[in-house]
DNA sequence: TTTGTTATTGGACAAGCGTACAATAAGGAA
DNA sequence: TTCCTTATTGTACGCTTGTCCAATAACAAA
């Protein structure tokens, strides 16, 4: 007689978590925040509603997990374009910005785990936490590179609030790139974005020039 | 003998639906979209839940009637700002800056009506149009403003991108300022705009002077 | 006062939700 | 092979959800 199959598998808990994680992802991006229930999330991972249970607190500690996951591949793919650029902080910058605007940043489905996961920050402390530390993060590297561009160059700037100008320009262009694609388009995004840099390089910003503080 | 208390007082359609709307803009802003249920609405107007649905046809509807009722009062307050600055497009954009930054425009409980309804848009074709629209018209503003100062000033610019660039800005620093103030302050926001102004008055951006299309 | 319109109620209904828990079995260790 | 750990199942529970609909009554009009 040949050997029963297996009614299931049984997968280390960090490769199963993957999979929810997935699962997860796929939810939020088809579904939104409201269709995503750990029901749904066990259905879509072929799995049952009790196994979410054993590896996360709830739907929300599994959002949490999945911007986690997602925000590590964004942040990867950033590193990357900024590692294989060419040398000099311009160069790293606008390599940061072409990437900005393409997938796996450009995504979607990126905004659907990022709409959830904003909505959880007001009430949840540790979620709020999360959030302050991939922003602080995110919004350094920029403003080491911009750091770099005036000290190359020989001009004073506030890199700190010129970061936080330029992130929050980026943040923009990429939340309404994601919710309506048909209004301007990528090389719109690119555009605007390159066109801030060639004003950073040419002396721009001289309003920021004093330290704040 | 008393006249007996009425159990429920009728109200005129328009009366009960803005009610119903300011119960949804208080169930978003304290529960978050998740706990944002038909029931929950109906509670919090002291009303029975059948009642929602007469007016209404599900909390989606709901929530997009608040969107657009708080969206025109977020609107009625920018126009107003600029009605009431002094004469000049660059007076008029830096007052629409100053409104931008404070209540009742910088307001936490925005942003949660806003992110329930961003993430109607992407499965809703009839909310995707409402939030074209509600863009469109939001840009279209600064995008004259812009190009006004251009030709005040004698300098070429191309003012749809230049707005767009503009908003997305704008949008990031509020999006990110109602979600943690203490990262940074209104006042750096309102120094970063200011900037960006400072440098469209320097003739900045002449990267973006080629008109598109 | 009487009448008519319809806003409003309140309960019933099925479906879906999160959670808990005892039973099961997969797969490595010994 | 046998044993042990624990990932996984499946189900049952109580609660909440959206929707439906007949009954009710508030209020204007006549």
């Amino acid at each position: 007689m040949a050997a029963a199959e297996p009614r299931f598998t049984r997968d280390a808990p960090e490769i199963r978590k993957r999979k929810l994680i997935k699962a997860t992802a796929q939810c939020l991006a088809e579904l939104g925040h409201a269709g995503t229930s750990v029901r749904a999330v066990a259905a879509r991972a072929n799995v049952s509603p009790g196994l979410v249970a054993h590896h996360f607190k709830g739907i929300d500690d599994l959002i949490v997990a999945t911007y986690g996951h997602v925000g590590a591949r964004v942040a990867e793919a950033l590193t990357q374009a900024i590692e294989g650029a060419a040398d000099g902080p311009e160069s790293k910058l606008r390599a940061f910005i072409e990437a900005s605007f393409k997938p796996p940043v450009l995504d979607r489905d990126l905004l659907a785990i990022w709409l959830s996961f904003w909505s959880l920050v007001r009430r949840d402390p540790g979620v709020r936490k999360v959030h302050k530390k991939v922003y602080a993060d995110y919004r350094q590297r920029l403003e080491q590179l911009i750091a770099d561009i005036a000290r190359t160059r020989c001009f004073g700037i506030d890199a700190h609030l010129a970061a936080l100008g330029f992130t929050a320009m980026l943040d923009g262009l990429w939340l309404e790139l994601c919710l309506d694609p048909t209004t301007f388009s990528r090389e719109d995004a690119l555009r605007i974005a390159h066109a801030w840099i060639d004003d950073l390089v040419a002396g721009g910003f001289r309003a920021l020039t004093v330290r704040r503080r």
